[in-house]
Parts: C-alpha cells; sequence; structure tokens
DNA sequence: TTATTATATTGCAATATTACGATAAAGATT
DNA sequence: AATCTTTATCGTAATATTGCAATATAATAA
C-alpha cells in the first residue's frame, strides 16, 4: 500500500517517528549543520551550500519547519531560518531514556 | 525522481540520516519500545503486538537492523531481537551536540 | 513602474516505501 | 518422515518521496 497507518500508534510514536522521518535525508542533516555553522539567522544561502536546485530546497526547509526541527521568520524579502532547539531535545531526552532503560537490561 | 543522492553529502551526514530514516516509521518505534518494555530478548511476539501482518513487521524489524538498532540472534527456530545501544548512543551524542551548540549562539 | 532578488508553489517523472498474500526456509515436535 | 512453529523472502499494488523546470509570489532596488 505504502500509506502509514499512524492511527494505530500512540500519540508519541507518531511524534518521534514524525521528527526522525524529517531528519532521514542527508540534505536536511546538512541543512541542520549549516544552520549551526553560520552561527546566525541570516539565512539563504543554504541554497548555494547544498548540490540541490532551489525548489528541492525549499521542500527540504518546508519539511523540517513542519516537523519542528527549524522555524522560519520573514526578514524583508529573505527568510531567515532558526535551529528549534525544543524538538531537538524532544529528540535527545526521547533516546537518552532508551538508553537508561536499556541499560538496566540484564541479557544479551 | 525519488532517488537520494548519497553521495554530496558527509559521511556523518548521510550515518544520521540513516538512522534517522529508519525511526521515521511510527512501527519502527513502537517495536523499539516493545524491546524496551520486555527488558528480555525473547522476542517473536512482536508480531502480536503490531497492527501488522508477520511480513511487514519482519520488515520492519529488516529495516531496524541494517540501521544498526536492534541485533538478532537466533534462539533455537526463534529470533531473539535486542536494542543496540549503541547506536542510540550516536544519536543522543549528535543531538546533544546540536543543543550545546546552538545553545551558545546569539540570534533569534 | 519596471526590474531584481529571494523564496514558495505547481506539475510531473523517477524512484522508494509500505503493506500483505503466498510461499519458502529452518529448527522443533510428534 | 510428517507436521508444526517461527521468521524470511518474493511478488505486487497502493502510496509517498525526491528532484527539478517552470512559474508564482513578495519585498526591494533602480
Amino acid at each position: 500500500m505504502g500509506a502509514t497507518k499512524t492511527d494505530h500508534f500512540t500519540d508519541q510514536q507518531n511524534q518521534i517517528a514524525t521528527i526522525a522521518k524529517a531528519l532521514g535525508h542527508p540534505a536536511r542533516v546538512a541543512i541542520i549543520e549549516h544552520l549551526l555553522k553560520v552561527n546566525t539567522c541570516i539565512c539563504g544561502d543554504i541554497v548555494n551550500e547544498l548540490p540541490l536546485a532551489q525548489p528541492t530546497v525549499s521542500q527540504h526547509l518546508k519539511e523540517l519547519k513542519n516537523a519542528g526541527l527549524i522555524k522560519g521568520s520573514i526578514e524583508g524579502n529573505a527568510i531567515c531560518y532558526c535551529i528549534d532547539e525544543k524538538t531537538f531535545e524532544v529528540l535527545k531526552n526521547y533516546f537518552s531514556k532508551i538508553i537508561t532503560t536499556v541499560s538496566k537490561q540484564n541479557c544479551c
């Protein structure tokens, strides 16, 4: 089929999957890393940094924004994109919890 | 096109994207959470826990295994699946680094 | 007003993913 | 051996994703 049965899973499972999915493409990981590197929100040079056409980059930015990983604000005729720390913290805390729980297990 | 241009990105970017992609489906997140909950590696009841057919679950398990998120060992005619802590630590450390770097930025 | 610049949207082709029935493979049980 | 149990693979249909050319939108500059 191809359609994911999201309604069979918990809200948290869907939330983690949605965020992880957004990071499930190297171009989007590269966008995040570029936003980190420039250390400022005057973005718009992202297109020049990536080996992808402008509409493709725009689409990836949209997906990162929908997942809550970045936020964008209009600055004149350009748009300023920034990393949304909160969502990364959701991920970090989730994985921390997994690691802690696994460590307590006494098998394997 | 649909084909991802992995060769244009760094090894780390591809690695993070591959792992994140594997977690980018609620069924696979649910599998991870079930492995945590049972606190043992006598798996095989995963199929009964999920609203998906056996071949579908098997496919999801394969993807989690390929991404290094779980490991499986043969136990008689059953297979014992476990969480592979190391890969989750890769993710946690990666996100921790992002959060630390963002915190140092003075914009937005 | 007419460019120019920056980003988004549309439309479409190529490819990937998801899901599952049918079937295969392999060890366990009778 | 014949059967059962467990998991994997194949084949295929439905849907989603990726990428980009063309075009649209919106603010700025000339």
